[in-house]
RNA sequence: GCCCCAAUAGUCUAGUGGCCUAGGAUAGUGCCCUGUCACGGCAUUGACGCGAGUCCGAAUCUCGCUUGGGGCGCCA
């Protein structure tokens, strides 16, 4: 009987069994042998006794065997409960090397005490990194995530399409920086591979294909970030003749049935709604994490009647101040919020772009500070600041200002984020919330021009299409994202099917009619040979399977990942490519 | 483009100017062991990223470089 190294149990006991796998833990007692035979269904523990264990002595770590031998049950005391196969044991007959294994770079084993090796060496070693159960539970779970999201979409009559790798670059359109690839065939001219598949399927819909899904490979080349590869995965979908209701709800049948299937978890559908104004303003960006309230007040007109110098300051040049109340028991022992975490919160804010950062503590309905004449600078407003905080007693109110108030809202959102998880007492598990009405355009504070929000295929919505000429800033996008503990899993909307309408979104960014041809005129083109109302949105597969585990890195579900300089330590690409080549093949040179 | 942090045996880690001839754990090697399961016992190999400087004296302080990590800008 050929098995595999999780298999086995008590009634298999007195069979005949061949098995395949890793040597994890060998321990030799001299006139006996264990080895903890692994593979990615699990550990058995084979016996090597009597004749065959001379033989089991050249033996190393991870080299690989096959056995052939008896499963026994285990005598009562050497039961490991601990597994489970641990009720019996293979008595090896036969023991072949199939694959000798050099002494590994680093010990295949669970985090010891909260150590892994360093992430370099895992990515350079990923094929032994990914034989620790972690790893392979991980991606076990992002293959089951993705066949429940298959089955969701054939089970809709969706059509799995595959869209092009290699496309024509829209930098000049899109101003995000794509990955090119030159042309031997025609010298001098490059392709891009798609930073999303979004122009192809708007086609599809054109086309008639009017349910499409894809599990795409995409690529952008921004610069790095923990959550961020060059190349991710996104399940992409669009559907013609439906409306954003429809797509809303297809997408929370989805999330309902993933989690279902995967999590055996029921989660409450309709998600719900948050217009993008009430999160920015109440939440600081545009994908808050309500696990927890914590909203973010304003109190430029309390700290202005403040004797609290640096803040009057900051309001004088043109500033506004922002304050967050956490639920922290301040004061009590074992608090995870104490003086030296909001000490360290102080140098964290720092580095979010504040130039400091102000905080209080409530005690018997008081403000309170290191040291005191904080709170004394403040004992005019105490009254104001603490009715707009709603803070309570044992509450810690932190307070930033800025000059920007995109600096000072981005800061105070990642601020209360961190503050919320660290004291960790959530409503619910899984906060699911749709942020809509997005504006279509965003002014670039810098430059002061428009850009758009999201794409600039998105369409207006009907009561603020005739701000277009007058004030473009106001008119509002047929745009829903889906946020997941403030990490935002999903974005669509419904798109522009009209070739005029997109020609006019396009020149309100500031492009001229030569260039929107130049890049774009081949899917204006294509609206104009009659296009459906269509719509759609592409859920981040990567980042959504982590959450769902609830796990923050995505690279513990990608199977070779890129480290944070985007380089490969397994295969180290990018790599150098020999001149003759490129001036042979592609007409280009490289200056050093 | 900018800011911050780190670098000690194969791996993980201790280390705050002399107690360092650099400690521990684990892996490796050799020997012993018939019930272990991250087996155990004994022995043993093995490290301060590179370069300059300060100092009587540097793993430790300073500067530069290299490498890695985290963040800002960026991510239509």
């Amino acid at each position: 009987m050929e098995t595999n190294c999780g298999a086995l149990r008590e009634n298999d006991a007195g069979k005949e069994t061949s098995l395949n796998g890793w040597c994890r833990y060998i321990r030799d007692h001299g006139g006996k042998l264990f080895i903890d035979l692994a593979d990615r269904y699990g550990i058995t523990q084979v016996v090597f006794e009597g004749a065959i264990k001379k033989d089991a002595d050249q033996l190393g770590r991870e080299y690989v065997i096959n056995v052939i031998g008896k499963v026994r049950k285990r005598d009562k005391e050497a039961i490991n409960p601990s597994m489970p196969t641990g009720m019996v044991e293979v008595e090896a007959k036969s023991l072949k090397i199939i694959g000798k294994s050099k002494v590994p770079p680093f010990e295949i084993v669970e985090e010891k005490e909260g150590f892994l090796p360093s992430e370099d060496l895992r990515l350079k070693y990923r094929y032994l990194d990914l034989r620790r159960r972690k790893m392979i539970a991980n991606i076990e779970f992002r293959d089951k995530v993705t066949k429940s999201i298959r089955k969701f979409f054939w089970g809709e009559g969706f059509l799995e399409l595959e869209t092009p790798n290699l496309v024509r670059d829209t930098h000049d359109v899109s101003g995000s920086r794509t990955l090119l690839i030159p042309s031997r065939t025609n010298k001098g001219e490059f392709f891009a591979l798609p930073q999303s598949p979004q122009i192809y399927k708007q086609l599809c819909m054109v086309s008639g294909l009017d349910k499409y899904f894809q599990v795409a490979r995409v690529f952008r080349d921004e610069d790095p970030r923990e959550d961020r590869q060059l190349e991710f995965t996104q399940i992409d979908f669009e559907v013609s003749f439906k409306d954003e209701k429809y797509i809303q709800d297809l997408i929370e049948r989805l999330v309902k049935q993933v989690f279902k299937e995967t999590l055996t978890q029921e989660i409450k559908t309709p998600f719900e709604h948050m217009d993008y104004k009430v999160a920015i303003a109440e939440y600081g960006n545009d994908k808050p994490d309500l696990r927890f309230g914590y909203k973010i007040s304003d109190i430029t007109d309390e700290a202005a009647n403040s004797n609290y110098n640096i803040l009057k300051r900051v309001i004088e040049n043109k500033g506004s101040v922002k304050a967050i109340a956490f639920q922290s028991d301040f004061s009590k022992e074992g608090s995870p919020i104490d003086k030296n975490y909001m000490l360290s919160l102080v140098e964290t804010a720092k580095n979010l772009g504040l130039k400091g950062l102000t905080w209080l503590y409530v005690k018997n309905s008081k403000l309170n500070s290191f040291p005191d004449s904080i709170s004394e600078a403040f004992k005019n407003v105490e009254k104001g600041i603490l009715s707009k905080t709603k803070a309570g007693d044992g509450d810690v109110i932190i307070i930033g200002a800025d000059t920007s108030e995109n600096v000072l809202l981005a800061a105070m959102s990642k601020l209360r984020r961190i503050v919320g998880i660290k004291i960790d007492k959530f409503k619910t598990r899984h906060a699911f919330l749709w942020v809509d009405r997005f504006p279509l355009y965003e002014k670039e504070e810098v430059t002061g021009s428009l850009q758009p929000a999201h794409n600039p295929f998105v369409a207006p919505t009907e009561d603020t299409l005739h701000f277009m000429d007058s004030d473009p800033e106001k008119v509002l996008g047929k745009r829903y994202d889906l946020v997941l503990n403030g990490i935002e899993i999903a974005g669509g909307s419904i798109r522009i099917n009209n070739p005029e309408l997109q020609m006019k979104v396009l020149r309100g960014i500031g492009l001229s009619d030569e260039e929107i041809e130049n890049s774009l005129g081949f899917m204006i083109e294509g609206l104009s040979h009659g296009a459906p109302i269509h719509g759609g949105a592409a859920i981040g597969l990567d980042r959504f399977v982590a959450t769902l585990a609830g796990q923050d890195d995505i690279k513990d579900f990608i199977l070779f990942p890129r480290n944070r300089k985007f380089d490969s330590p397994l295969d180290n690409s990018p790599s150098s490519i020999d001149q003759t080549r490129l001036k042979n093949d592609y007409n280009l040179r490289i200056e050093k």
